[in-house]
DNA sequence: TTTATATTGATAATGAGATATCATTATTTA
DNA sequence: TAAATAATGATATCTCATTATCAATATAAA
């Protein structure tokens, strides 16, 4: 339960908050909108947009940039992790090892064919 | 010089090739064209488009999806390597070193202020 | 050099994600 | 409970990357 989203308190937007907190990783607009209409929760696309985009700028959501253009979103941990993404069903899920793990082909069950490593900072031309 | 591209060779094909082979790492579409501007090549980015998806389908390009959706391309090579994103200015440049070295800060002069690792495989449930 | 046609450039069209609109509904405060 | 107004839902609109169109041009083969 969060405390306060917005200047009143929804059901939809406690549904949406409840959903990405409960979810095994960060989810997509559409996949919100799919768990919702799963749990015969009704929330409009234009509202988990206006709701996402609401904990966004009050920092109680993250977001990642996978390779198929759909952002996704999740609660921010202090943990550093990374993200495990399933090519067949496109779940993705939190992996609590970091890089030294890598070698092995498999992480908490599931089959790694490769990996994306992006560091991220300035460059030697912009220092 | 690449043996050929579509069925005619043709300036725009050539220089478009030559643009991101000779660049530190993966173009955009608008990358191209900023380059190919600054030469004073003429090319429209309708021909970049078509380029780009012929040279794709021929698999003599590869992409790469970093966070801002803008799909980049390189020529694709054999060796196993990651990416730099500089915060600043956008480059992405390659970076021969892999995981084993993400514990220091610094990388061929590049700032690394946080890393992305994503896991690409078969999850549990697929298997 | 001529002919056939692949390719280009300019621009209109498309498509999809995200946002804006607005009447209706729900929440908060008095 | 009533009043004020924030939030929702349905949908129109916007934005922007990408694709399609088509006349003009460039390339390759005869």
């Amino acid at each position: 339960m969060i405390k306060k989203i917005g200047q009143r308190r929804t059901e939809q937007r406690e549904n949406i908050y409840d959903i990405i907190k409960s979810a095994p990783g960060p989810l997509s607009v559409y996949d919100i909108f799919r768990i919702a209409n799963e749990k015969k929760q009704t929330t409009s696309l234009a509202t988990i947009y206006r709701t996402v985009k609401l904990l966004l700028e009050n920092d109680k959501l993250s977001v990642i940039n996978l390779s198929d253009g759909h952002p996704r979103y999740s609660i921010p941990s202090l943990e550093h992790h990374h993200h495990f993404h399933c090519k067949q069903c496109g779940i993705v899920i939190e992996i609590e090892h970091c890089c030294m793990h890598l070698h092995k082909n498999e992480v908490d069950g599931h089959i790694v064919d490769t990996h994306e490593i992006t560091l991220v900072g300035t460059c030697k031309n912009c220092r």
